[in-house]
DNA sequence: ACATAACAT
DNA sequence: CCGTATGTTATGT
C-alpha cells in the first residue's frame, strides 16, 4: 500500500491516544519520530504495524462499499432523509438540564505530589510497564499515559518513574467524591477520578448559577484535598484546574461542535476514527456534509448516532449509577515470554489463585470460563468454555483453565489470564420475582437466562483504575476545549441511539500455533467438536472425575445426599435458587465457607466450541443501543 | 445460546 | 523493552 500514507497511520498509532496534544516542549512530529524510531523492530512494533496493515484494509472495502452505495443514487433525496431525522432528533433536545462533567487533574499524579511534594515541578509519572499518568511537567516532553516507560524515558531521560499507590488514589477518591455527592446525590462517578452531576436541582434550591455552583464545588474539593478538578458545565471540559461553560443554546452548541475531532467523542475510538476518516469525516461538522453517505451507510457508521452527535446532543440522564452489575471478573498477567509447558501452567496457577481469591471476595461465581493468552507476538487468542453448574473455586478455574491451554500449548506466551462470566452473586437473595434489572427494554428475545441470572448489586472494588489522559499541560488560553459531549438531551428518546463501534474483520490466524509457526496459509483447522467427542469436553470430563460414589456433600446446605451429579446438581440449583444459602451460611457460620473451596469435580461441560475458523472479514460499525437488543 | 475477536474506556 | 480489568458488539455456529 501506499508506503507514507500507512506509516503515517501507524506513527500515529504508536503515538498513542493522547498524542496531537498542544503545548509541548517537544515538536510532535519529532516526538512521534523518536517514539518509531525507539520502538522499531520490537515484536510490539511489528505486531501494530500488522493491525495498522489490516486496518488500512478494512478501510480500502469499506470505500469500494461506499463507491457501490453510491452508484445512481440521488444524494439529495438521500439528504432529504438524513434532514428529516436531524429535525426529529433536533426536536428532542433538551436545554433544562444542567449537567456537569468533572474530572480530577492528573489523578494520580497528583495524589502521588500530594505524598512526596519534592516532585514538584518536576517531570514524573506514574505507572510500571506501561504509564498511567504524566505529569504536567512530564507532557511537555511528549510523555503520556499508556506510554511505555521506556518510550518515555527516551522522550525524556530525566524522567521520574514513581509505581501506582491504588490504596491512595482510592482513597482520595472516595473524598472527592463524597463532595461531590453533596452537589448531586445522584450524581454518576466514572472510574475513580471523574463523574457526571447534574447540578439542577442544587441551583435552583441555592439559587445559584450553574458557574457559581462549580466554582464552589471545585473550591471544595482544593481545600478539603488539595486536589484540583476541572468541569465543564454543558458539553465539555478545560484543564487543568479550568472550568468551562457551554452557553445553553442550540446554535452556540452546534457550533462548538463543529470544529471538534470526533475522536474526542466517547466510543468513538483509534480504529472508528479512521474509518470515519476514510470517509471524510474528521470532524463532527463532517457528519453533516457527509450526511448521504453515513446514511447510505447506516449499518456501518450509525446514521443517528452520528447526527445526534453533529447536533451535540447525548444523554442528559445523568441519575445514579444504576449499574453495579458486573458481567464479568477476571484476573491476568504478563511475564516474559514462556514457551515451556510448566512455567506457563505455573503462571495459569497464579492467576486461578488469584482469580478465586478475587471472586470469594465478593462471593462471585459463574457458568463460563474464558482462557486468554497473548504469544509473544502480542497476538491475543481467547478459548472459553461454558458449564451448567457454578464455578469459583481455584482447582476448578486452573483445571479448567488448564484445558483449555493445554489443547493449544506448543506456544511461547506472554500473559496468560482466566475470566469468569454468567456472573451470580452466591450472597444476592437470589432470584426472586425481582426482576430488578431487566424491566427495561426486554424485546423477549434472550430472556432464558432469567433462571440462572439474577443477581444483585453487589459492592467491590474501584473497577478500572486508569486515567485517560486530559488535555494541556497549560491552561486556559489554550483552548484545548476537550468536549464530552454529555449534554443536552431528553431522557426517554434513547431508543435507538447508534454508537459506531468497529468490529472485526481481520482474517486472522485462528490457531495460535498456526499464527506462531506458519504464514498465514494452512490455518485451517479441524474443528474441535463438543457436541461429540470432542477432545476437549472428553478431556475435562475426564480431567475431572465425574461422580464415582454416589453420594455428595451439597456445599450449600452441606447436607449429604444420596444422588448422582445430576441430582446434586438439581439441589444445587434449587439452594441457589431459593436463597437458601444464605440461611445456610449463617447457620454454618463461617466454616461453610471452606466446604466451598473444596474442588466440586462434578462440574461438567455443557459447550465447548472452538471456533478456529476464518473469520470474514468485514467491516462495520455496529449500532449500539443503550437498553434494547 | 455460545464462542471468539475486536473495540473502547 | 508496551499492562490490567471490564464492558459491548458483531459474527458465525
Amino acid at each position: 500500500m501506499q508506503p507514507s500514507q500507512e506509516s503515517a497511520s501507524l506513527v500515529k498509532r504508536l503515538a498513542g491516544p493522547s498524542s496531537g496534544k498542544a503545548g509541548l516542549a517537544k515538536d510532535q512530529s519529532e516526538i512521534n519520530r523518536i517514539i518509531a524510531e525507539v520502538s522499531k523492530g520490537s515484536k510490539f512494533y511489528e505486531n501494530e504495524k500488522k493491525k495498522d496493515k489490516e486496518l488500512t484494509q478494512r478501510i480500502n472495502k469499506i470505500l469500494k462499499e461506499r463507491d457501490d452505495a453510491l452508484q445512481g443514487v440521488d444524494l439529495r433525496k438521500v439528504e432529504l432523509v438524513a434532514d428529516q431525522l436531524l429535525q426529529e432528533l433536533e426536536s428532542q433536545r433538551d436545554l433544562t438540564q444542567m449537567i456537569v462533567h468533572v474530572d480530577m487533574d492528573a489523578f494520580y499524579a497528583s495524589v502521588e505530589l500530594l505524598h512526596n511534594p519534592d516532585l514538584a515541578d518536576k517531570p514524573f509519572a506514574v505507572g510500571l510497564g506501561v504509564l498511567t499518568t504524566a505529569s504536567y511537567n512530564a507532557r511537555q516532553y511528549g510523555v503520556r499515559s499508556g506510554m511505555a516507560t521506556f518510550v518515555a524515558k527516551k522522550l525524556c531521560p530525566e524522567l521520574i518513574v514513581i509505581p501506582n499507590t491504588f490504596s491512595r488514589y482510592s482513597d482520595m477518591s472516595d473524598k472527592v467524591m463524597d463532595i461531590f455527592h453533596r452537589y448531586d446525590p445522584t450524581m454518576q462517578p466514572a472510574g475513580c477520578d471523574e463523574g457526571y452531576l447534574n447540578i439542577t436541582p442544587y441551583c435552583e434550591e441555592h439559587c445559584m448559577t450553574a458557574e457559581e455552583c462549580v466554582q464552589q464545588m471545585r473550591q471544595a474539593v482544593f481545600e478539603e484535598t488539595k486536589l484540583t478538578v476541572s468541569a465543564g458545565i454543558a458539553p465539555n471540559k478545560n484543564k487543568p484546574n479550568g472550568q468551562f461553560m457551554l452557553p445553553f443554546q442550540r446554535q452556540t452548541i452546534v457550533e462548538f461542535m463543529h470544529d471538534l475531532s470526533i475522536r474526542k467523542i466517547p466510543g468513538i475510538g483509534r480504529v472508528n476514527e479512521r474509518l470515519l476518516e476514510s470517509i471524510g469525516v474528521k470532524t463532527c461538522g463532517d457528519i453533516f456534509t457527509h450526511r448521504a453517505t453515513i446514511s447510505l451507510m447506516d449499518k456501518r457508521f450509525g446514521l443517528r448516532f452520528l447526527l445526534r452527535t453533529y447536533l451535540g446532543i447525548a444523554s442528559n440522564n445523568v441519575q445514579p449509577h444504576e449499574r453495579e452489575e458486573r458481567k464479568s471478573i477476571g484476573a491476568e498477567r504478563t511475564f516474559s515470554p514462556l514457551g515451556d509447558k510448566e512455567k506457563i501452567l505455573k503462571k495459569l496457577h497464579e492467576v486461578s489463585v488469584e482469580l478465586e481469591s478475587d471472586m470469594k471476595s465478593n462471593s462471585w461465581t459463574g457458568r463460563t470460563i474464558t482462557l486468554k493468552y497473548k504469544l509473544d507476538t502480542y497476538q491475543v487468542f481467547t478459548r472459553a468454555k461454558s458449564f451448567t453448574r457454578w464455578i469459583y473455586t481455584q482447582e476448578d478455574l486452573y483445571a479448567i483453565g488448564k484445558e483449555l491451554l493445554l489443547s493449544e500449548l506448543p506456544l511461547k506466551l506472554r500473559l496468560i489470564g482466566l475470566r469468569v462470566t454468567k456472573l451470580r452473586d452466591l450472597r444476592a437473595p437470589s432470584p426472586s420475582a425481582g426482576g430488578i434489572k431487566r424491566a427495561k427494554f426486554s424485546h423477549g428475545s434472550h430472556e432464558l437466562e432469567d433462571d440462572l441470572e439474577d443477581q444483585e448489586v453487589n459492592d467491590e472494588a474501584m473497577p478500572g483504575f486508569h486515567e485517560h489522559d486530559e488535555s494541556e499541560p497549560f491552561p486556559s488560553q489554550d483552548m484545548d476545549l476537550e468536549p464530552e459531549i454529555e449534554e443536552i438531551d431528553d431522557p426517554y428518546d434513547n431508543g435507538s441511539e447508534q454508537l459506531p463501534v468497529a468490529s472485526s474483520s481481520t482474517v486472522k490466524p485462528q490457531s495460535a500455533r498456526a499464527a506462531t509457526n506458519k504464514p498465514k496459509e494452512e490455518i485451517r483447522r479441524r474443528p474441535r467438536s463438543n457436541t461429540e467427542t470432542g477432545p476437549s469436553v472428553t478431556a475435562v470430563t475426564k480431567a475431572l472425575p465425574t461422580s464415582v460414589t454416589e453420594s455428595h456433600d451439597c456445599p450449600i446446605c452441606e447436607k449429604t445426599l444420596q444422588t448422582d451429579n445430576q441430582g446434586l446438581n438439581a439441589h444445587i440449583d434449587f439452594c441457589l435458587s431459593k436463597g437458601a444459602i444464605r440461611d445456610a451460611q449463617i447457620e454454618a457460620s463461617s466454616p461453610a465457607r471452606n466446604k466451598f473451596s473444596k474442588g466440586w469435580d462434578w462440574m461438567k461441560p455443557t459447550t465447548t466450541q472452538d471456533t478456529k475458523k476464518t473469520k470474514q472479514p468485514l467491516v462495520k460499525l455496529k449500532g449500539n443501543t443503550k437498553g434494547g437488543k
